[in-house]
DNA sequence: CTTGACCCTGGACCATGATCCAAGGCGTAG
DNA sequence: CTACGCCTTGGATCATGGTCCAGGGTCAAG
């Protein structure tokens, strides 16, 4: 059974090396074992987790709540997992939500803005400074 | 006029007076003038810029960006002033694709889990740890 | 055996966005 | 005048997610 040093994982997953250990510093990856010189050695199988790591940030999670989902993972409690995943989504969409409402209010401004002329007529510094803003 | 201190400011703006302080030291918020004593006076008007650094922080400004924009404001160039809102609304349309992708995304894994059975049915579970995952 | 690549630990350091503390000055009501 | 609350400064601390370094040990090829 092939086995991984910490440098080729590392480069598998396309983490460094610091990473991978910062990772086992906060409980996410230990191990499979170790030499008797101390170096890690890591399953294959290892992969997985450290790339679970990696797609889980893309999708907005914290390492602290994969580290949940991680441990959710190992008790293979699929109830719990989807409950967290229907959090997180609740989460992007109120995300997404607040940006559009920005989106919205910059994208006036920026139409309604000659870029020249008086400032006092800038639409964008009147938002700026003036008290008509829309409260979230 | 009226002029505030530093807590009733910071009341009114609802954040503490250290938060009032760290933004003035991070250069987004200089009170009018001070004292003798060097207390800190501010106009009522100082609350529009303290509000407009909460809102923007709400819609995921970092406080530099937010910095950038409040400067744009006392510059009182109106082309200056557009571009960078043009700038703005392109990166927060940026923001706004990405967090899309992330939501269609975990939704569709939230669609599939019947959240229950065998975890290895669990399609969130295959998705993060599984090799065939759209790299970004 | 030597060399170079790799690995170990522990701790320092970075940026971000605060929050809190100590030691002392100020301001106002009673 | 005294007390109490608010204010000042600079620096320490926190959490997050790493990155980097020193000083040393290990491993594999030549």
């Amino acid at each position: 059974m092939t086995s991984l040093g910490i440098g080729t994982l590392a480069k598998r997953a396309g983490v460094r090396i610091d990473t991978v250990r910062y990772y086992e510093r906060s409980g996410l990856l230990v191990p499979e074992s170790r030499l008797e010189s101390g170096y890690r050695r890591y399953s294959e199988a290892e992969l997985t987790p450290l790339r679970f790591i990696r797609r889980a940030q893309v999708l907005g999670f914290s390492l602290k709540e994969i580290g949940e989902l991680l441990a959710l993972s190992k008790a293979r409690n699929v109830a719990r997992v989807k409950h967290a995943a229907e959090l997180k989504l609740a989460d992007v969409e109120k995300r997404i939500a607040s940006l559009v409402r920005m989106r919205d209010a910059l994208s006036t401004l920026v139409n309604t803005c000659s870029g020249h002329g008086d400032p006092a007529d800038c639409p964008i510094l009147k938002a700026l400074g003036g008290e008509d803003w829309n409260e979230h």
